[in-house]
DNA sequence: TTGCATCTTGACCATTTGGTCAAATTACAC
DNA sequence: GTGTAATTTGACCAAATGGTCAAGATGCAA
């Protein structure tokens, strides 16, 4: 697990949680995305956290000792879910077929958890004040391996040459924008993610343009 | 030219402004730029907005009626700036000519002019509070223009068939991640589009992508 | 130089907001 | 049921911050 810094830790053996302990700290990490998200940290107050995880903004200062703790939990909470897909990428498999699931996975994400991109994108935006280390560190690590995986297949005459992370690169910022972007993709289409007509539009678009992009065809779809 | 709403103008007759304060107006815009884009809206302060721009608080607030006239002139001053490359798409030009200029041009914005990206990324993530109207009048109609243009091309057989608008949506997305998560980029590679090695890598892996991905090659570079 | 309009500022105010604390309430082991 | 620890809250505080205002400084036309 990447872990945010922090000495004081905030969740103590994650076992010693009692039952309310749980359901509230889950009810103000819920209401803290939501609210992080839609205002950035300075942007979003502590009182409007506690009133939407349904308790006094002294009880939520009870269970994270600051706006900043409650902030880093939240992070903490989305980045591993949020990096995953890219760990499932395969060294064995096709690069067609990788490439098409990953972009899938992250569409996905988009789709469903389109709070937490954006809530990853103001903390980028805003100079990473506190997943730096973890951008340069674990996902630094992780980046420079699945590069790897792809320079393999291009070496193997499998795929066209390009740079594997200027790749990723251009796989995330197509898939995440639609999270980040969806109210000016909503001003301009009238749709967004939610709508599952846009959502296959929106994959086959992305899947198709990346992949001829690269020299691959689409596989079929024979899940 | 654009008009962010508001019935009391803060700019009144444009060539009614002393040397005072056009020179003032222009350093407080600039500083407000600067300090939006890394904070937010609400993590921006007037005072430091005044300190960069060299005057008091006070000064700022005799020039600009509230935080938000600063915010909206901020806005107005860059919109125009930032969407005019998509304009200059020519319907009578040859689509990988077309194309390829104007990917290079949204990666010499992202370049120049980083912190317009990311205080546009900022205010449409946060709903686009300001700016809303503009998405839905003057960029819509704008893009459902070149969209034309796009299909046209495709219709007369041109260039592979794809959704014109989400091809529109890639290639801000591509290049404006190059702004707007260049802390990110710079982490992962240690450079930004400011080196130009990195820079002219960049536009290549994208053009080079977008253009494969619909179908075309990259067109000579003998301009 | 004079007089007026423009420009500039420090003092000040009201509100918001993150955080503290003591007291009250509740959960639960025995 | 009792007692202790965990939970919850309202009252309160200090700092930050957007904005006002009256007074002073400066620019400039005559």
């Amino acid at each position: 697990m990447m872990s945010l810094g922090g000495q004081a830790s905030d969740t103590p053996k994650n076992g010693g949680l009692s039952r309310i302990q749980e359901r509230n700290r889950s009810l103000i990490l819920d209401a803290a995305l939501s609210e992080f998200s839609r205002k950035g940290f300075s942007g979003a107050t502590v009182e409007r956290i506690a009133a939407e995880a349904g308790m006094s903004k002294s009880n939520l200062l009870y269970y994270f000792s600051s706006k900043e703790a409650i902030y880093k939990a939240t992070l903490a909470h989305i980045l591993e879910v949020w990096l995953a897909p890219l760990k499932t990428l395969d060294p064995g498999g096709e690069p067609a077929r990788e490439l098409a699931a990953y972009i899938r996975q992250k569409i996905e994400m988009s789709a469903t958890f389109p709070e937490a991109s954006r809530l990853f994108a103001n903390e980028v935006m805003q100079g990473a004040p506190q997943i730096l280390p973890i951008l340069e560190g674990d996902l630094r690590r992780l980046v420079s391996e699945k590069s790897r995986v792809i320079q393999d297949w291009i070496d193997a005459g499998k795929m066209r040459q390009v740079d594997p992370v200027q790749l990723i690169f251009m796989i995330w910022a197509t898939t995440q924008h639609y999270a980040d972007f969806s109210i000016q993709i909503k001003a301009l289409t009238g749709k967004d993610l939610s709508d599952p007509v846009f959502f296959e539009e929106t994959e086959n678009s992305i899947t198709t343009l990346i992949l001829n992009g690269v020299g691959l065809t689409a596989p079929g779809n024979d899940d």
